[in-house]
DNA sequence: TTCATTTATGACACATGTGTCATTTTTGTT
DNA sequence: AACAAAAATGACACATGTGTCATAAATGAA
């Protein structure tokens, strides 16, 4: 198996000219600039050293490559959101917030995962398992903390829970025209949420 | 000129066989679910009737298509925007942010506008240049209607400025999971951006 | 240096999309 | 029915993307 390299196991032969993981951060940037039907092999090996045949070594087709990188991507965010301090709520959901904002493409990448056709590679098809998975393990840690949220009378109740809850997660998508620094910005976002925009 | 039949001009010859509006429908459409990138005349085509050269008689290539579609549909914002009665100012704003919601998708869309080369397409590039006018003409009309609050004391001083109307413009992308009809669903987002989530 | 092993490569056959144009089809008029 | 005008069509040459495979290049070990 190709790029799984064991520490002190014997190695022989040629090295990879690039790894699993330039591979995929690439291949992110370029579905997030032209779209899933934009994206195509020989566009990849563009952004990469060497030829569009040596890619065919790592990856079957751009199914499986694409379907890859969504599950590297949802995994690192689900590690992080894993890690919160659950204990105080509204704190919670503000540090949630400002782990959407540091992948704020996540929504707009993981958008396009029905697009795939996994019926010809079962790789495909079981990191795409493991992203719908992700995406209920997101869903469920959402739901619970504002679910908290409500019983602890910390949200108004004029407005139904799951647009309070589509309001915050769209949120992450506010283009942060003042460049500010992600864990300032992911703040002014939650207080101009929680506070809203009238004085 | 193609499309361009003038009532009681003599008319000869064969009648097409769909419109130039019902093109640029489906092309909105499939921009919308293919992105700019993954968008072709080829798949344009394939749903309307008829042959895919037919649709050269109408436009040169994919640029002048598109370039089209996206001046139509802010060309019918414009017109809807510059409708509103801007006497009161928050009602002014709650009525633009219905005619957003209403094409919600105009955001996505226009963010594709730098992708079309126009430098074989003069039919482009005027189209093109028109889109630029009006995305210029809505800020211009939204930065009015920010200031003019502003000044009547109407929104929060300790955020900025741009994010509060970045936090509006953005409203439109929130998902109607309550599936809410448009009028009443764009006056609850109005609501929570005004007041915000917190009882 | 020679060898075994692993990766990289370019060429090839095939598939899909583009733009053009000579020809055909449709339609209203005479 | 014959004609003129306008639109539709399919075939063609070309361009771009795909997946495979025999061969070449690189690398560490013996």
């Amino acid at each position: 198996m190709y790029f799984e390299m064991l520490k002190g196991e014997v190695i022989m032969g040629r090295k990879p000219s690039y790894t699993e993981s330039e591979l995929l951060d690439i291949t992110k940037k370029l579905v997030l600039e032209h779209g899933y039907d934009g994206f195509h092999l020989k566009l990849l090996s563009q952004h990469l050293p060497g030829a569009r045949s040596t890619i065919y070594q790592y990856y079957a087709n751009k199914e499986e490559i694409v379907a890859a990188c969504m599950k590297r991507v949802i995994s690192s965010v689900i590690e992080k959101a894993s890690a919160i301090d659950e204990t105080d709520t509204m704190q919670a959901l503000q540090e949630l917030l400002g782990i959407y904002v540091d992948e704020s493409k996540l929504h707009q990448l993981l958008g396009d995962a029905h697009k795939i056709n996994t019926t010809n590679s079962a790789a495909a098809s079981r990191d795409l398992d493991v992203v719908e998975q992700g995406h209920t393990t997101l869903k469920i840690q959402l739901t619970r903390l504002f679910q908290r949220a409500q019983q602890e009378k910390n949200l108004r109740e004029d407005i139904p829970l799951p647009v309070l809850i589509g309001g915050f997660f769209n949120l992450i998508n506010t283009p942060n025209m003042i460049n500010l620094p992600n864990p300032e910005w992911s703040k002014l976002l939650f207080q101009m949420w929680i506070g809203g925009a009238q004085r």
